[in-house]
DNA sequence: ATTTATTTTTAGATTAATCTAAATAATATT
DNA sequence: AATATTATTTAGATTAATCTAAAAATAAAT
């Protein structure tokens, strides 16, 4: 009986996945309503609809938690996501900030073998371009030790996972600096007075950041991409 | 005005492309709907739908024929369905009967910056993996010559471009003689009394073909991939 | 030219996904 | 504790896409 997920249905498991691992908390009708951009009234319809297929738990006035099969659901939405990222980004010649919207398109194609094999022609990846972690088929994936940094110890070595931040100025100020997803970054020297950082990426000149950028420059220490 | 169509609206003027493709002529309600697989009235539902729209000509009882704007719809989804092909094939590694399904998703997706990407990606690719033309941007293909290896001179040479038929038998078959789209074949021998002839698969050593597999098996003479 | 058969269209229902507006429950405030 | 605020739910409508069954138009056959 596990007929086809509408599209809308495989989006609101996902939303109520991303809310979730946040908050650790089942999610209110509020909260998932502005996550889908649509009404309260619509997200109490869903997560009827959802509860009753018994991908989610509902009861009245205490929100929705996700049950094994629908976490099982999200994680494969959501893994699909990135790799379909790392694809539009490492083949495809995208830059990073462009590849969110065609991605949430392709999440939904039904063909568990185009991923097997998108996986393999990828070199199983990891991580997206974004730095989050790729849940592998059985919807396990690393978690990974990150820090922004601004907040790291002086001479920590690591490679920007993320960007704190969509602001247009911001990526077009990083790009200039050739820092992108994926840099290697030593970090140098942090000013004391102002938290502006020295830093080096990929190995190459001493250059400068502002605390304020440096904030929301995210690196994780483990990992070699 | 041109408000985002829906998958459905998308996958009938394809239909209607396909259809009148074929007889040049207006494509019938019957027809239409055998093809999408529902009824005369659910067609007649979306042909008046997409008459409004001015996607398409359509009279009561007088059938339906794309107009200069649905024409250019049809011709991109199947632009992006055989670039989708192309993809699946030879970069995923999968046989070209087993990506139709999957293309027939991959199509819908709306994005003219992937499709620009994935063509270069591809080496702009003029066929697809069943040696379908592809529609470059402009909805224009070039019209390839072909002809069944029954039916071509002795010495002929060629590449594979169609398997006229389904049947999973003669697909195995192809598939044990080392017969496969893009190969190159020379037409050696043909026997008068059956039909059968005696054909090179990509220069290697000469092999036998009954009349009806040589009746399938569709080359074309101009283009070498 | 009637009759028969086929094709096409309509009328009326259904289901998924959505909405607005009103009602109800839970929470926060005084 | 009573009141005000916020969150949640329901009731009732709407729209797209579909269907069945019946009616109407066209085409084919006698």
């Amino acid at each position: 009986m596990a007929s086809e997920l509408s599209f809308t249905e495989e989006n609101y498991l996902k939303a109520i996945y991303h809310i979730s691992a946040e908050s650790n908390e089942s999610v209110n009708t509020n909260a998932l309503a502005e996550s889908m951009n649509t009404t309260p009234a619509s997200a109490n319809d869903m997560v009827k609809r959802l509860a009753q297929k018994n991908l989610i738990g509902y009861q009245k006035y205490k929100g929705a938690t996700l049950l094994t099969k629908g976490k099982k659901i999200a994680l494969t939405i959501v893994r699909k996501h990135r790799l379909w990222e790392v694809f539009l980004v490492d083949k495809l010649g995208f830059k990073w900030d462009e590849v969110h919207e065609i991605a949430e398109q392709l999440e939904h194609i039904k063909s568990p073998s185009l991923i097997k094999r998108l996986d393999k022609f990828l070199g199983f990846p990891t991580m997206d371009p974004h730095g989050d972690p790729i849940p592998n088929e059985d919807g396990i994936m690393k978690q990974t030790r990150r820090a922004s940094i601004a907040e790291v110890a002086i001479n920590t070595r690591g490679i920007i996972v993320a960007v704190n931040n969509d602001d247009t100025l911001l990526l077009q100020h990083l790009d200039s600096l050739g820092i992108k997803l994926g840099s290697r970054v030593g970090v140098l020297e942090r000013m004391d007075f102002d938290g502006s950082v020295s830093i080096s990426i990929d190995d190459g000149p001493k250059q400068f950041l502002s605390k304020a950028v440096a904030e929301n420059l995210m690196i994780t220490l483990t990992d070699t991409k």
